[in-house]
DNA sequence: CAACCTATCACCTGAAACAGTGATTCGGCC
DNA sequence: GGCCGAATCACTGTTTCAGGTGATAGGTTG
């Protein structure tokens, strides 16, 4: 008997869902929430295997509601739940500790399934969310100029923290040499200084 | 009738493979290759629904292979395969395109259940993966000095590349004190020029 | 072969970052 | 009330970075 919980802050929604998983034999019914503040309450003297959380919320955002519960509460399995189908929200939810993730108009038979996933420990994305994250994570690394082999090497060791004459000491080279190289790096990623550099090369995975 | 292909440098878990799925009768074995140039080589005139992937492979990469399949067919979904159970190789083979990651010795029906699960285009993690990738997200957040919100201010701001005058003109504070707090930021997080900050910034999510 | 890109090296100047030291104010806490 | 840390400001050096400009050598390719 699998113990669901759900937060969210549109009545109708907990209505649906409830209607939905009433006839269910395997999953009972422990409760609701519609903001985060009366989720947190409900779990001092309560428990559940998995809460149902939408990610858009007032006040409290679902985002950090999922990282609290999660730090306290490590054993229940969070299956994020919303109407977006945004790439960078699910990467959120999942970085802090979601075990899914589905929209709020999905079928009955996805939403059992991945109540079912979350709760055997799996973690379970549906079609339409799967396919938002895999666009999103493409969509990041798209449209970015090509570093020479040398440039990426000493990107990295920048990257490291070393400063130009370590880095000449390190590959033999002279110190112009990697200023040249570094130079190019600005002038490539159209950025202005070390900061945005690393910033850009660790965002885009260059590094 | 999925169709599944399998790449694997290790003829036992072919083997092994293929027999936990010869007498499942909604799933077709189109083929097999060893390594990354010949799993190239039979979709140019072949393809597939599933392809079965090991992540470690002499030569080319899995985490490679798997990014430059799915660039070429989107359409075929990856399952990623290993013995491994790290964090940050399951990591990489998502950010890649792969569709979902099970261990070799996971049982039959999750291999099924996984095969399932992403050619319907879901994204699917086994138990002890989804446990593995979690643990990963969180030990990367732990163990950090804590910044005062000032603080956390001021990186975000260097971060967007702004150097400490134009920081100071910004939030109206004098040049000295950005720097005060700079100094600050790389004695607390133990780096020694805004390269190593920057990068620990953004893999540790600070910004 | 000429055009082009890469990788290499060089110099100069000004701006920014880093290192060290120290001081004041303000608020929270025992 | 005294202690502590956060936040602010200040000065002085030294090192590093950034912008500009230019040169040479080697490989690729039309």
């Amino acid at each position: 008997m699998i113990r669901v919980f759900i937060v969210d802050d549109h009545p109708v929604v907990i209505e649906g869902i409830h209607s939905l998983l009433q006839n269910e034999k395997d999953i009972a019914w422990v409760g609701q929430a519609m903001n985060a503040q009366s989720c947190l309450g409900f779990f001092v003297n309560n428990t559940a295997d998995v809460v149902l959380m939408d990610i858009s919320m007032p006040g409290m955002e679902g985002v950090e509601l999922c990282a609290v519960m999660k730090e306290k509460y490590p054993g229940i399995m969070i299956l994020g739940l919303s109407t977006f189908n945004q790439g960078l929200y699910i990467k959120k939810m999942v970085e802090n500790g979601a075990s899914g993730y589905i929209l709020k108009n999905s079928s009955k038979e996805e939403l059992i399934d991945a109540i079912h996933a979350v709760h055997e420990g799996h973690i379970y994305f549906s079609g339409e969310v799967g396919m938002a994250l895999q666009e999103y994570q493409k969509s990041s690394k798209t449209e970015l100029p090509v570093l020479t082999s040398r440039e990426k090497e000493i990107l990295a060791l920048i990257a490291e923290g070393y400063t130009n004459p370590q880095i000449a000491e390190k590959i033999f080279l002279s110190p112009f040499t990697i200023d040249s190289h570094r130079k190019n790096l600005l002038a490539k990623l159209a950025v202005k200084n070390t900061a945005s550099l690393i910033r850009l090369a660790v965002e885009k995975k260059l590094i």
